[in-house]
DNA sequence: GGGAGATGATTAACATGTTAAGTGAATTCC
DNA sequence: GGAATTCACTTAACATGTTAATCATCTCCC
């Protein structure tokens, strides 16, 4: 495992308690993407709303017009939610007739999803005006450059996928 | 407004109600940023976690140490947090004394606030994992590669800047 | 200098993120 | 073939995101 050899990594550590400068924060990566993300969310959610369609919901009904039926374990995969969440959504999607729900045929455990008449009418009232969102903002920032920072981004996510998480090491003090 | 030629990119679609396609979804900007950010995330929580602290608690831990003291608001603005998540979160830093703070001198309405002895303890206990996990990162990613990154989303973030939602003239109907 | 409106911060209410625990159904394994 | 384990959700509990409403100042302006 490469886990050592970072230690001479900070050269800017001065001496005595210092604070820690770090990166300007505002700098960070993580702050980048969530600014970014944010921008782009702005432009989108007004128009949900006026749907009565949260980000989150938006995110499943448009998942589930992709497929004829979907497994929950799935969907949740596609719609990057976590379990607990997709659970009260569909709930609550379900409680306003957009989505069905069934069993599996032969897992009682599994249940399986599509969307009903009502939402796929929903989403064809909001597709067109998020289609004119993302083309204004495609071009905006340029078709050319927004692929390549689409790529960059997947890039992230895989040099990332298999890095188990640095900060492990310190959990063994308790249980 | 670009809509038509995308009827060809998902030929798995059979005829039939046609159900709009629109981007794949997973490769819409959004999702992209999404799952850049928790691919990235996801290295840092374990540690913060086990120092008892949330990603926005450490945010605003973070912001503090950057300044003497700083008035609510622009804590706000710096960390990326709307008011009433920062005013929830301070209450909690207040309570666990991580925080002070105080009433400014001209305006009793606003407050200003500044980390403690014990917050930047804490402070100086996560920073040398985060920033193993940053170099962590900024390895496999390259550093090269991070900072063309961390320029593209900037960019993309101030060209949606003066981009005053499209999906806004859907509202004059209520009110 | 006092009232209308603007401003800074908090509270309220609802939806989601996040981790842990619970529940019922399938699998595994002796 | 039945107990133990795993699996697919679902609930629970707490923290934050998001918008609207509230509250206490402050400012402006007459």
């Amino acid at each position: 495992m490469a886990r050592k050899k970072l230690d001479e990594i900070r050269p800017e550590d001065d001496a005595s308690a210092r604070r820690t400068p770090m990166r300007e924060f505002s700098r960070s990566l993580p702050m980048s993407l969530l600014r970014a993300r944010e921008a782009v969310m702005r432009q989108f959610r007004p128009s949900l709303r006026n749907h009565g369609l949260t980000e989150q919901q938006w995110r499943i009904l448009r998942a589930l017009t992709a497929v004829d039926e979907i497994e929950v374990t799935e969907l949740a995969r596609v719609a990057f939610l976590l379990g607990p969440s997709l659970s009260r959504i569909l709930r609550d999607l379900e409680a306003r007739a957009l989505i069905e729900r069934r069993a599996a045929e032969n897992d009682a455990r599994r249940a399986v999803v599509s969307i009903s008449a009502k939402g796929l009418k929903l989403i064809e009232a909001v597709a067109p005006t998020s289609e004119v969102i993302y083309a204004a903002i495609t071009k905006r920032y340029g078709a050319r450059k927004l692929a390549e920072l689409q790529e960059m981004l997947g890039a992230l996510e895989a040099s990332l996928a298999g890095m188990g998480s640095a900060g492990e090491a310190e959990v063994e003090a308790e249980d």
